[in-house]
RNA sequence: GGGCGGAUACCAAAGCGGCCAAAUGGAUCAGACUGUAAAUCUGACGGCUCAGCCUUCGCAGGUUCGAAUCCUGCUCCGCCCA
């Protein structure tokens, strides 16, 4: 195996790239080692399948996963299949609810085929640590938790700020960064990758590793990527997510949502677009929203799939026209009618999903947000017979009835 | 094991016998504005066959003309002491 020379590599390597511990030295160090013995270095990333989607936040750290991947190094995806089942504690202010088995095998299938989107998973070391921890004994657990201590657990800021906060802290997830550094024993990592706020549990792995008289891991984190709202870490729970497996006209629609301030960050994080590019592009932040949109979705459906998403977005949104693709409804027969056989207003729109309620539906009517082939209905009271309708609720949500 | 405190709508948090489908803030949704986003303003924000009706304030009973508000029991949770 013939591997780019040192820099060049951490070049790559560093680039959207927030901390390497214990230091960029002693990655370079392990870089050169392997350069010299031709021995690709083994780049852990654990993935615990505790829902079922993977979204761009997940794909920073893939992303990362892939630079070394692309580098000739050899990357192991270690799926948590045990460790989902505790629930990493990290950013939780709650305790997580315990998954089962079966769901965690379920998530592992669908998390499977999307991280394929993003890594090569042919090349790549697949692993479960259920391997080692189904089978290992309470005994185990308890010889492992005694490899640390409550204090250095404690030093940990989610732990310490729910202590302080008075909130729960049950014992299951101080146990969760041994097993996540255990699994780095077992899988003899050289580097580990995670978010930011992995970094106590990467730390953990490489105390473990020293321990038992391996060579300590290096860690690596990547920053996280806030969702749509700018605020928060992405997630599907908080519906500020961008799905990896939807479809380019539902990407392109929410990445044009996505605030201005964080373009920049989308691009250095989920994009190959060069900075000087990207420096010129946010000059002018919707041009550079485009691009951006363009470049995601584009990597994920192809670049004609990004034209067309484009192109539908432009006439939605500048245009108030319609998706390319719209969802039909027929009523069925729990759907009430009136007396005369037609069907209210805001029936057809819960009823076609455009609302949540016929509450809902009225509330929409009644602030003029609802329009019938075009024009704004805002009788409450309207009703509907057989025909082909196209409804509209706002600028993004439109259905076609055929009552 | 003992003591104390708490459980209200998506979240946070008021209410403590009628004026409560329940203040306020956040989130969300819609409208105006903006080629995106943000900011700002406006409205909505339990359900329904909607000027009315129905179901909600941890659960189950009870007191009362009337309870989220009082009483009893239960469940769950937090803190402190041991």
């Amino acid at each position: 195996m013939k591997f780019p020379p040192v820099e060049e590599q951490l070049a790559v390597l560093r680039r959207g790239t927030v901390d390497i511990k214990a230091s960029e030295a002693e990655l370079a160090e392990r870089l050169q080692q392997s350069r010299d013995s031709g021995r690709p270095l083994r780049i852990k990333l654990g993935i615990d399948p505790s829902s079922p989607d993977i979204h761009l936040g997940h794909t920073v750290v893939l992303r990362k996963l892939r630079d070394f991947q692309r580098l000739g190094h050899q990357v192991i995806v270690l799926w948590g299949t045990a460790t989902a089942m505790v629930g990493d504690p990290t950013g939780r202010n709650k305790t997580r609810p315990a998954l089962t088995r079966d769901l965690v095998e379920q998530n592992k299938q669908t998390y499977r085929e999307q991280v394929a989107r993003v890594l090569d998973v042919q090349t790549a070391e697949e692993r479960e640590n259920g391997e080692w921890f189904h089978r290992q004994s309470f005994m185990d657990c308890v010889a492992l938790a005694g490899r640390y201590t409550v204090a250095r657990i404690l030093e940990r800021d989610d732990f310490q700020k729910r202590y302080r906060a008075e909130q729960p802290i049950s014992v299951h997830e101080f146990l969760y960064p041994l097993l996540q550094g255990w699994d780095s024993v077992e899988l003899r990592a050289d580097v580990e990758l995670g978010g930011t706020d992995q970094l106590f549990n990467l730390m953990v792995g490489r105390e473990l590793q020293k321990q038992s008289g391996q060579p300590s891991q290096v860690c690596m984190t990547v920053p996280l990527l806030e969702g749509l709202d700018g605020a928060q870490k992405m997630s599907k729970s908080l519906g500020n997510y961008v799905g990896v497996a939807e479809s380019a006209s539902v990407q392109f629609g929410k990445l044009m949502k996505v605030p201005n301030e964080l373009l920049a960050k989308y691009f250095l994080l989920l994009t190959d677009q060069p900075q000087a590019r990207v420096d010129a592009l946010l000059q002018n932040p919707l041009d550079a929203k485009f691009a951006l949109a363009d470049a995601i979705v584009g990597g994920y459906h192809g670049a004609d799939a990004a034209r067309a998403a484009r192109a539908e977005y432009d006439r939605i949104h500048q245009q108030g026209g319609l998706p390319d693709e719209l969802p039909e409804w027929r009523p069925g027969a729990e759907t009430r009618r009136l007396e005369d056989g037609r069907i209210a207003l805001p029936t057809c729109i819960a009823g076609s999903g455009l609302a949540a309620s016929t509450s809902e539906a009225r509330r929409l009517v009644e602030a003029g947000s609802v329009r019938i082939d075009g024009s704004v209905v805002k009788d409450v009271k309207a009703a509907f017979g057989p025909g082909s309708y196209v409804a509209q609720v706002g600028k993004a949500r439109a259905s076609r009835w055929v009552l």
